[in-house]
DNA sequence: CTGTTAGCGCCTTCAA
DNA sequence: TTGAAGGCGCTAACAG
């Protein structure tokens, strides 16, 4: 009949049990000292009424949410997915919730994103900057005390911390063992769209020993380490060799191979 | 140098723009009446102090969180993961957040998971319920007033709203095509994991016209639908024609072809 | 060990 | 249209 959420306070909790809301309070939310005898009758009493405390309440007192916001690029992908994945599993361990968001590689949705993330005053952020190069959101996100862990792409100039592949190292690897088994003639499809130059200007910048790619997106770094492999093998670069897909997509790859 | 919280109040820009804290709310939260003049002075306080509302204090009050909690089986699998995106799209358009949680097809991670969202104050729940048959922890939701949404699996006992796949039909349709075209020895692979009978006991308790499998397991249900697709063509059934991979994996699958 | 008293940041009556 | 006062559910300081 009543359609009000029951809401069943400490208030209530304490009073079933005949002691204040203050003792109430130290045995549901687990601080402070607590005789057995009233911590047993308060156990009861919460277990009769079905009492689930309010996190939100609790949150607003103690500053701390238990929940950690994340921004990928979009859930959907294998690869963020996977990593999702791991997050929520290890969250979960510790009783923090999530807050998922995607950014679709868009700055304007990425912003969106860490402004709810902040009204909803979570512990952290867990970040996959889709500008390497503006991030005075997430500036203001570490200046208010929220620390950033910055995935597969960082904002250098963030000084955050950052888990992610050395895309420009495993490339030249890679690509310096084949040189290394005498093959010449090096294919390499990469998604490449976003970037100001063509191959030819690319392949002119980094052949340069101090050229820094750490700010790029991957696929550039990774090229970047292809190109690197080549300087060190004194083997010629030939643009032709290249594809560029413009995204991640097999689809996308394949085209470059037709 | 000072470590604490930032925490700009509504207090403060109150202060700011020389107003009391109910005018400030009034245009900060959009409710209520405003002078244009008040307003552009709250406003810009607003804007000078970096003043960023806390969601949390305005929950407590209001009851609503603007957030809704997810109960997927696992993220990391293309279906759920394709639903969550479509979720997070919808709820984004809304300003709505996203608290996500997996189950692993798992009834106890299920009740955990819908115990934080419960705390967490969501405003409705998207759960993939594990078990068909329990679902205690959900209807005490839906009693505390909270909607739930199923995906794909339902706890018919419950009598919320379900959005999923018409499994029976679907299978009926393809195998009664192929039955049509003259097919008569029709092969299926199902997942077929759970469930307390074999495939010769199924058949038998499937062929009763009456039978309803509603409360099945989406892959047992598909198996119903083409037991009826061969009572109707009149076909006999063949068990040997049934692989139970016993997973929803490629190599399960594989494995019964071998 | 326990209860009382204050708030957290915000919204919501209610007068003015 | 505005401000003062009260309270959402809970925790953090005190005294006792």
């Amino acid at each position: 009949m009543s359609k009000k959420k029951t809401g069943v306070t400490i208030t209530d909790v304490a009073r079933l049990a005949g002691v204040s809301t203050a003792t109430a309070g130290r045995v549901l939310g687990d601080y402070g000292y607590s005789s057995r005898e009233k911590r047993e009758k308060v156990l009861s009493a919460a277990q009769a009424l079905g009492y689930r405390p309010n996190l939100l309440a609790r949150s607003l007192i103690t500053g701390r949410t238990k929940t950690i916001g994340v921004v990928a690029g979009d859930i959907q992908s294998p690869f963020y997915a996977s990593i999702l994945r791991g997050i929520s599993n290890v969250a979960e361990r510790n009783d923090f919730g999530l807050i998922i968001t995607n950014s679709d590689e868009n700055i304007e949705h990425e912003i969106r994103s860490v402004r709810l993330l902040l009204e909803k005053q979570v512990d952290g952020m867990i970040v996959s900057p889709c500008d390497p190069e503006g991030g005075e959101h997430l500036v203001s996100v570490v200046a208010a005390g929220i620390p950033i862990v910055q995935i597969d792409r960082q904002v250098h100039s963030l000084g955050a911390d950052f888990v992610g592949v050395d895309n420009k190292q495993g490339a030249h690897d890679a690509v310096a063992r084949l040189l290394a088994q005498g093959h010449r003639r090096i294919g390499m499809i990469g998604e490449l769209g976003y970037g100001d130059w063509s191959i030819e200007e690319f392949f002119a910048l980094a052949s340069a020993p101090s050229y820094a790619s750490d700010s790029l997106y991957p696929s550039w770094q990774r090229l970047h380490g292809y190109v690197e492999a080549h300087r060190e093998a004194g083997v010629p670069l030939d643009p032709m060799l290249i594809g560029r897909s413009r995204s991640y997509s097999a689809q996308g790859a394949q085209h470059q191979v037709e």
